[in-house]
DNA sequence: ATTAAATTCATACTTTAGTATGAATGGATT
DNA sequence: AATCCATTCATACTAAAGTATGAATTTAAT
């Protein structure tokens, strides 16, 4: 504290001293302004030109394991191919491994109803047996 | 830090009044040197000043937590079912929608004996039908 | 109204699948 | 040596699957 009050009045005592030698010239405001505006301009330079920090946050994401694309069932494919609503009920109930009894009685439909529909879906898929139909109509994605 | 902005005042102080003795030769210069110290001065300070300016970037980084789990075969459950390596040869085969007749072909074995092997699967994957047992291996992942 | 396709059912037949039982062989274990 | 198991094959039978053909009905489209 007494530092500072005498730093203080030293530094009165050599302003005024100052102040007394160049006190009947302007000089000394004209330069004084001149600083100042350059000061600022300064802090305006420097404003402008410094670049922004970048800092890089790396977030880590899991990825959805099975996009969907399991469960997705390819329609285009199963209309290509010509298969009715009835048929592709038929392949369903024969991939879960039923046979023509069960699908007939899930169905309500004759025996010899679901081997005519099953016969069709030979010929369209281009098969000889039920597990070439199965095997063949998931490789399709037909059915899930 | 108080003490070298004394020193400093004084210096200037005095290299004012330096200044006082040469103003006339070249004012201009003097007036442009002040200017560019200045402006450094408003740079510094400027720099001193202003927090640094950080841009904050995101990145997503996508990762793939499940490798190929699809292709996996559940060793562990053939065993544990008791399924020996002749009878996964046939399973194999029968899942690729192969008949008996077929099957007996490839491996080189009389149609009585891939009947067997059949009925042996069908008895330690409790099922009836072929169809059945295709099913019921690909979800216990017996097979592909 | 006619056509076309989907759906249903039937009958008769052939083929394949599946069951039951028995038996021979070779390798590995006790 | 005896036993267990996997593997092989056979015969005889039943059940289910698959083929072929024909036909009636419904529904949507031309």
């Amino acid at each position: 504290m007494y530092g500072i009050a005498l730093a203080c009045l030293l530094f009165l005592l050599k302003w005024m001293e100052l102040k007394w030698m160049v006190y009947s010239h302007s000089m000394d405001i004209y330069i004084g302004a001149i600083s100042i505006l350059f000061t600022f301009l300064g802090i305006w330079l420097a404003k402008q030109l410094t670049k922004p920090k970048t800092n890089t946050i790396i977030v880590e994401k899991w990825l959805n394991p099975i996009p969907v694309e399991n469960g997705l069932i390819n329609e285009t494919a199963i209309v290509n191919l010509g298969i009715s609503t009835r048929e592709m009920e038929v392949l369903n109930l024969m991939a879960k491994g039923m046979s023509n009894a069960e699908i007939a009685g899930i169905l309500f439909l004759s025996i010899p109803t679901i081997k005519t529909h099953i016969a069709n879906l030979f010929f369209k898929l281009e098969v000889k047996r039920r597990t070439q139909a199965i095997e063949k109509a998931k490789r399709l994605q037909l059915i899930p």
